[in-house]
DNA sequence: CGACTGATTGACTGCCCTCAAATAGGGTGG
DNA sequence: CCACCCTATTTGAGGGCAGTCAATCAGTCG
């Protein structure tokens, strides 16, 4: 039986969300998506707002970030395509967001709106499993994060940010790995100041191990940035 | 009918992983359970090992906490009692311990193994929403604790300390909140040198605002400590 | 009364943040 | 095609928070 809205992912589409669920069950969480498109700089969600959607990014980009006291944004990790967020929406009644996602590039994603993920949650037992395990995903990097900010030096962290970034949504160009990242970008990810940032870069590429453009990066290799993050 | 191991729960023992679940279930849950004792500085689970055995802290002190490359410990949490870890048990197969957990006082606990996870899993289906709560909790003490070391002052983030630490495990004295820490415990919790502690220690003690002993500090009051915390 | 662990204090160092000012890239409109 | 603007980037100088080292003191337990 065909569903009146027919979702169309691209093809080769995979998600982590989904490895757990069979086959039939996915079939049936995909039934009842709906999917919509968003422009860059809107929000997705909102720390602190009432739960009531579960997203799948299918194509483009998001951060998520909590907003400081004084206006700051403590970043938290990238969202890319397969990424699930909105989690919350699954727990009972009270739930509200943990973070603020706001979508970087145009994106398009897949919407559960409460009364689906309801049922959802009743027709496929493994869904609970799924969103554990994301969610310790999520604990997991972010664990990671917290070490990198107290064990490690600025370049450190940068380095780290480098790879992480590269891993998660950089693209293979014929010079290497290239990554859209601005100055002050990767300087918010990697927990440092914006300077500093610039400084090591530009000491990097004086040294021949990365090229900068105006908003990219480029990277021949990964695993030295790999070394720089993890020695001394 | 009886169970063979009945569990006995201290008078008023509550616990945020029992609620959602309703009084059968919960009845279900204990039935199932094997009642442990520790000593202390003994490790309860190891980041990494495989996850066999789901906890539940009824009396004593834990400390969660991930191992540092040079063999530093990186501080997450508090376990006090009625909190639950171990979490990556209830996942399908090939799940690890994403922290260690260590004992800090003598602490009686009540634990699951796999089997009894599988099967209770299958006949509560509210247990994994509790999960679910449970560690959607860590992620969000783990991301303030982010915030803390980004944006606040090492006598911030040894005020909160104070605060969240007394919270959980602070005992209610004649002179104020009693809190059995030593300088180097509070120092790691706050991610904090200990000498830079042990400095703002004894400069609030100048002031007037807490009182020190060989590992036990004293508050009079938690709000003064709430307010360094917050501003600035 | 030793021995050990925890606490204290001072002096020094250094990483990295802040501020100021100038330069360069890339797109737009005339 | 060029002038212009806005944003991203670069570089230098300075300063402060807090971490490190060293040495001493104090409390507790055997």
């Amino acid at each position: 039986m065909k569903t009146a809205s027919a979702v169309a992912l691209p093809p080769g589409f995979r998600s982590t969300f989904f490895e757990g669920l069979t086959a039939p069950e996915i079939k049936v969480v995909l039934a009842a998506a709906r999917q919509e498109t968003i422009s860059p700089h809107q929000l997705l969600q909102h720390e602190g707002d009432r739960a009531t959607r579960l997203w799948l990014l299918v194509t483009g980009r998001a951060a998520a970030y909590r907003l400081a006291d004084e206006g700051g944004k403590l970043f938290l990790r990238w969202v890319a395509p397969g990424d699930a967020f909105g989690l919350a929406t699954i727990l009972r009644e009270p739930a509200r967001y943990l973070v603020t996602v706001e979508a970087m590039q145009e994106a398009s994603l897949l919407a559960w709106d409460l009364p689906s993920c309801r049922a959802l949650v009743l027709r496929c037992p493994s869904l609970s499993k799924a969103v554990i395990s994301v969610v310790a995903n999520y604990l997991d990097g972010v664990i990671d994060a917290l070490g990198a900010r107290s064990f490690q030096t600025a370049e450190q962290r940068i380095a780290r940010m480098l790879v992480v970034s590269a891993r998660q949504l950089g693209r293979t160009g014929r010079e290497g790995i290239e990554l859209d990242l601005t100055n002050e970008q990767l300087a918010m990810t990697a927990q440092v100041g914006l300077f500093t940032a610039t400084r090591k870069l530009s000491k990097w590429q004086d040294l021949g191990i990365l090229k900068k453009y105006r908003g990219k990066i480029v990277l021949p290799s990964l695993s030295l940035f790999e070394s720089i993050a993890k020695d001394r």
